[in-house]
DNA sequence: GATGAATGAGTCTTCATTCAT
DNA sequence: AATGAATGAAGACTCATTCAT
C-alpha cells in the first residue's frame, strides 16, 4: 500500500475501495473489475485510488487477504468453543464454520479463489490452509483415540477439507449448503483421523 | 472448432497452434497468453489462427481438452490391473496414476495444470472430475465392506483427492512424491468408505 | 468482369454469386455481405468467385445492375401498354408498377439501395432515372392537355418520384404499400404536368 | 454521449473530435472514416474519444445532428417571413431555402449531406424530415384554396422535395441553381397542393 | 490531498485477396 | 479450372496509469 491510512477519513477511502471491488467481483463478475469503475463505485477518484494502491494488483491482494482473515477469523472462534463432548461435535463444528464461511457472497468468492488460484499458483503457500491445520491438529488432540497427527498428515487433511469446499464453491454445487454434504465431510475428517484404516 | 482441417497443411497448422498455446502458457504465464502471440510462436498467421478456432478461448478449450484426456487415460489405463487383492491395494493404484499423472507434468507444465485444474472446477458440466469419480467408486465397489456411495459422497471424495493433490502441485509441497503423502491419500480414501466414523 | 462466362457452366457460377450476394443482404444484412459468404452461399469457392469478379466492388455493381435493368424493363413494360384512355390512368400504371418493383425483396433492396447512395455519390449519373425519365415524357406527351416537359422539368419528375418510393423502402414506411400512397404519388406527377398552377 | 464535458478542456476534445471527423468524411471519404484517425485528425488520444463517445456510431450520429439542426435551423428562419402574399411566395421562399441549404454547403461537404440525406432516410424516427414536413404543411395551411395535407400527402410532399434536391446534389446536377430549376420545384408542390388533379 | 481528463500500448477479431496444390 | 488454406493489414475498443489543475 502505498500510503497507510492514518487519519479515519483515509481508511474509510480504503474500505470503500475493497468492498467497491468486493461487490463488482459479485454483482458484474471479473471482467467488469477495472480500476477505473472501483473508482466510480467507490465513490472516489481514480487519482485517490492510486493513492492508496499501488496497481491493481495491491487492490486485489488486499482484498483476498480480508477475505482470508474473515474466513480464518471465523475458524477460531468456532473452535473456542470450549469442550467439545466428543470428536464428532468438534470436528463438525469446524466444518459449518467452513462451509458457512464460502458460502456466503458465493459469487465473489468463487471469483476470488479463482483469480487466487491463477495469480499465485508460482508463490502459493497457501498461508490460510496451514493455520487451519494448526488448529485442525489442535482440535482433534483433544481426543485420545485420534492417531498423531504428522505433518503431512495435517496437509493431507486441510487440503482435502478445503479442496472439497473450494470445489462446491466453484463448481457452484447444489449440495453446497445440505445437511448430507455436511455428513460427508465430517465422515471424511473422522474417518481420517482414526488409526487403523 | 470452426473448420475440421481436411488437408494435412491444416492439421498441422492446428497443432503448431495448440503447441505454441501450451508452450507460451508454460514460459510466460497465463497473462501473455494472446491471439497474436501464440500465432506468432505458431508460425502460422494471426487469420490462419482464426479459420480453426472460433476465439481465444476456444484455444484455451482445446488444450485443456488435450490435457484432460491424456490424464483420464492414465488413470483408466491404471484402473484396468485386473483382480486387486483388497481394497487397499485398488485404492493405492489409483491413487499412484493420479499422483503420477499430476507430477509428472508438474515440473514442465505447473501453469497447465493449473488452468486445467481450475477449469475442472470452474466448469459445472465438465466431465473430467465425475469421470475419476465413477472410476473410484467402480474401484472401490469391488469390495463388500464398503458403505454405499452416494453421490454426494462420490463428490466429496473426488474433490477431496484432486483437492490435495492440487495444493500439492501448487505449493510445490516437498511432500508430492513421498511415500508418506501417498499413503496419507490411501488413508484418506480408506477410511471415507469405511461403514462407521 | 474479369472472365466473360462463355461456358454455360460460367454464366450459372456468376448468377449463383449474384443472387447468392442478395440473399445474404435479404436475410443477413450489409454487415454479414463478405466474399468469403458469398462464395460459400453461392455452394462455389472463393477462389472460383474471384476468377468471375475482380473484386467485392465488382459483386455489387452487377448486383446493382442486375436489379435497376430488372426495374427498367418492368417500367417499359408496363408502358407499353397500348391506348391508355386518360393521363391518369398511364401515371397510375407506372405508379403502380414502380412500387411494385421496389417492394419486393423489400430488405435487399433497402440496402442496395444505400449501399449504392453511399459508394456512387460522387460519380452518380443515375442511368436508371434518366431512362425511366424519358419514358415519362414519351408517356406524357400523348396526352395534348400536358404542358411541355422540359429536361429540368423531367429531371424533377423523375427524381420526385424516385426519391418518394426510395424514402419509402428506405424507412420501411407502411404506407408503401397502401392505396393511399398510390394515390397521391400519382396526384403529385398529374398535378406537375398541368399547365397552371 | 458517455460522459458530458465538465471541464473546458473536455470540451475542446469533443469539439475537436467532431470537427475531425467532419474533415476526414470531406477530405477522404466515408470508408476512411475510422476511429484511430479521427482521434489522430482530432489531436487526440483514441482513449480520450471513447471518453466522451461510446462507439464510432455515436460521433456520426453527433455529426449528422449538428448538420441537421443547422438545416431545420435555417428553413424555421426562412419560413419566419411574415404574411406571404400568397401560396406561391410562402412555397418559393420555403423551396429557396431548402435549395439553398443543401446547395451552399454542396460544394464544400458533398459527402457530409450525402450521409446526412442518407440518415434522414434511413432513420424511422429521424425528427429531420418530419420537421421540415411540419413546416411545409404549415406554410401551405395559410391559404383557402388548398387541399387539406394527411399524413401521407405530407410525407410524399417532402419525401418528393428532398428526393430532388438530394439527386441533384448527389448527381451534381447543373440544374442545382437554376432558377428554372427553383420554378419547377415550386410547380411540384403548388401542383400537390391542388385540390382537382 | 483530490480530481478526472488524457493517454496509448495492447487485444481481439474480420475479411478481401492470393497462390500452391 | 477449381479449390481452400493461408495471409496480414486494418479496425474497434479497453483499461491501467499519469499528471496538470
Amino acid at each position: 500500500m502505498r500510503k497507510s491510512p492514518t487519519q479515519a477519513r483515509a481508511t474509510q477511502t480504503v474500505d470503500a475501495i475493497i468492498e467497491a471491488a468486493t461487490q463488482i467481483l459479485q454483482n458484474e463478475g471479473e471482467e467488469r473489475l477495472n480500476t477505473n469503475r472501483i473508482a466510480e463505485r467507490a465513490g472516489v477518484s481514480i487519482g485517490s485510488l492510486y493513492q492508496y494502491f499501488a496497481d491493481k494488483e495491491a487492490i486485489i491482494e488486499a482484498l483476498a487477504t480480508r477475505e482470508r482473515n474473515n474466513i480464518v477469523a471465523s475458524i477460531i472462534k468456532s473452535l473456542s468453543v470450549t469442550n467439545p463432548p466428543d470428536p464428532e461435535s468438534a470436528v463438525r463444528e469446524v466444518v459449518r464454520t467452513l462451509i458457512g464461511a464460502f458460502a456466503r457472497r458465493l459469487r465473489a468468492r468463487r471469483i476470488i479463489v479463482g483469480m487466487m488460484l491463477r495469480r499465485w499458483q508460482l508463490a502459493p503457500r497457501e498461508k490460510g490452509a496451514d493455520e487451519v491445520a494448526q488448529l485442525l491438529v489442535a482440535a482433534a488432540g483433544k481426543f485420545p483415540d485420534n492417531r498423531e497427527m504428522t505433518p503431512v498428515a495435517a496437509f493431507v487433511l486441510t487440503r482435502a477439507m478445503l479442496g472439497v469446499i473450494r470445489s462446491a464453491v466453484m463448481e457452484s454445487s447444489p449440495y453446497l449448503e445440505t445437511r448430507e454434504f455436511e455428513d460427508e465431510l465430517v465422515h471424511l475428517a473422522l474417518g481420517f483421523r482414526r488409526k487403523e484404516p
